[in-house]
DNA sequence: TTGAAAGCGCTAACAG
DNA sequence: CTGTTAGCGCTTTCAA
């Protein structure tokens, strides 16, 4: 009299496409087409499959179908944190491209750290993902290895390079540096300080922007560097520092709008009027700088197109509208836009 | 001579468990305990599937694993958006906890509509996640079905309410209206305007702040309603509209620092001083309004507690340390803080 | 401590 | 148009 009961889902089981296909009358194979492939069962059939899934509530079970098609419709995404409005914009753009698309984002943050990168990796490749998308060029070599070894669509973000691993979609670092430089020249600045976090591409920025003061025979009379992520508060204590030095700058170059806003707070303090005393340049998302920095000068980035092109392009990839390409860089670009004071 | 070569892993197929086997000369199922229960196997079997681990490159499929096991590590986690730094720091919060444990996080974002909510949730739920993290307790009738059937832990996170789905981690947005109602009413103010989004938590607490000026025999002199997410810029112009109707309010409610911020500026630029003219007060993390608002009083959340308590409930309701659990309520609380002025 | 067999839920390939 | 068979890569019995 302990006999299973097997006529009906049992409780507490999900209920499988055998027991759709059990109460549509029908084969697990036909259920699995009236879902996937409509187009290629018999009205008849399908009306019966759709009924069954109503009445069995009935949910697909991905993690069975991925292994069999051997593709999982997941997509990984790794940046180095959200709590930069600026990656919160692309990682926007990215999951709604993607889901548009019918993939579903796995996100991972990073920290700016290349070792947890790497451990992100490892644990997100083992659910296979059709395609990747990573912030910035720089990543450990067995993370190298691991994602060649993947064998999937790949595109780079935030950064423009030599050595892409597939695709890239990005702009220059050491063009912002310089374009920012040679924008406060032609401004008539002569004597510059900076405050920068210490991050690689801000770094690359950094560098641009000396190198460009370098070939006009001038070096900034303060660089302060702070470490990644730099947060509003550091900003502000930073320029607090450069004043008590004496250090009296026409123009301050920051490596983010963040700090730009610090050094801002502080001048406000201080009565130093920006841009009436001093010039004040940072680095940021449009939509952000718009909303907090409405009196300075910014270089504007559009972390929104990043990701669209990013999930344009491993989307196609990834359906393999174009066969293993070569490696394709996009420059997205910046601008420099001066805005009204408030 | 079109034999295909079976005896070392193909090229284009990445190793499986089998492969490893065959390297290291033992059977799969060793290879298996070798990586999940260590402790289960001998030294030297245990030395030679970490030597064949190396040599193949093999990385565990997760797909399978997760299919035989059914149990996924995998975790839903669904806000309203990234782009709001308090549920930034959520996210970061959980995804940051749920690592550490070893799980990973699959990101939906629905917009602050339920109707988004529901199509990601039927995306998600395909794919077996062991938990699911939400944001309000604001659900389609479908999605309530589909959440039920799942029959996995469930975290609504970000409100406090009666009838949850099982556990909920959050504060009531009707106290934080009549906290900040009481602690103007305090200062002595009596003539007030509000500007308010208008999503349900939004509602709320403005509820509750009309509601206590109520009690107290005051309305406000006017009440502008913005359409979620309300932007900085709107902020601003709401501020705008209210003054050109000659409404001169001793004290400025606002559903969010974003929007106080749009009120501060617009003020700054017509010489009304805060908060020495005028009272503003906003709502929003502790982080985030430190920087951005430096002069003026807001409601502060702690955007990380929510993700932190949340998370590891939905973790310690996974590993099933409870049974079946009478569903739990968090007050994580608020408070409302006055910053000195920059 | 190790292995063989069976199966997780689904779909590709082939037949009918 | 529909069904049968086999298998995706892993883990759970159970037995040795």
């Amino acid at each position: 009299m302990t006999e299973r009961q097997t006529q009906h889902p049992q409780r507490g089981r999900a209920p499988t496409l055998i027991d759709v296909a059990k109460v549509a009358g029908v084969s697990p194979i036909t259920v699995s087409r009236a879902l996937n492939q409509p187009e290629r069962v018999s009205e008849k059939a399908r009306a019966k499959v759709t009924a069954a899934v109503e009445k069995t509530g009935y949910l697909p079970n991905m993690l069975a179908g991925s292994l069999a098609t051997q593709s999982s419709r997941l997509v990984a995404l790794i940046v180095p944190t959200i709590a930069n409005p600026i990656f919160a914009e692309t990682v926007r753009a990215i999951t709604e491209t993607l889901e548009q698309a019918g993939y579903q984002t796995l996100l991972g943050l990073s920290g700016y750290s290349e070792a947890q990168e790497q451990d992100l990796l490892e644990a997100i490749l083992c659910r296979r993902p059709d395609g990747i998308i990573l912030t910035g060029l720089n990543h450990t070599d067995i993370s190298r290895t691991r994602l060649k070894a993947a064998a999937i669509p790949i595109v780079e973000t935030w950064d423009l390079g030599d050595q892409p691993l597939d695709a890239l979609v990005g702009f220059s670092h050491l063009d912002v540096g310089r374009s920012v430089g040679q924008y406060l020249l032609n401004q008539g600045h002569r004597r510059f300080a900076a405050i920068s976090a210490d991050d690689q591409r801000a770094e690359d920025r950094l560098a641009g922007f000396i190198q460009v003061l370098d070939e006009a025979g001038i070096s900034p009379d303060a660089v302060e560097r702070l470490e990644t992520p730099a947060r509003f508060s550091q900003g502000r204590q930073a320029f607090a520092r450069l004043l008590e030095q004496e250090i009296r700058a026409e123009a301050v170059y920051c490596s983010s709008d963040t700090l730009a806003q610090g050094v801002l707070t502080e001048a406000r303090a201080r009565n130093i009027d920006i841009p009436g005393d001093m010039a004040l340049i940072g680095f940021g998302d449009l939509d952000f700088a718009a909303h907090t920095l409405p009196s300075l000068t910014s270089v504007q980035i559009n972390g929104a197109e990043i990701g669209y092109r990013a999930a344009q392009h491993l989307l196609s990839a990834m359906t393999g509208e174009h066969p293993p390409t070569e490696p394709v860089t996009i420059d997205v670009g910046f601008q420099i836009v001066k805005r009204d004071s408030a």
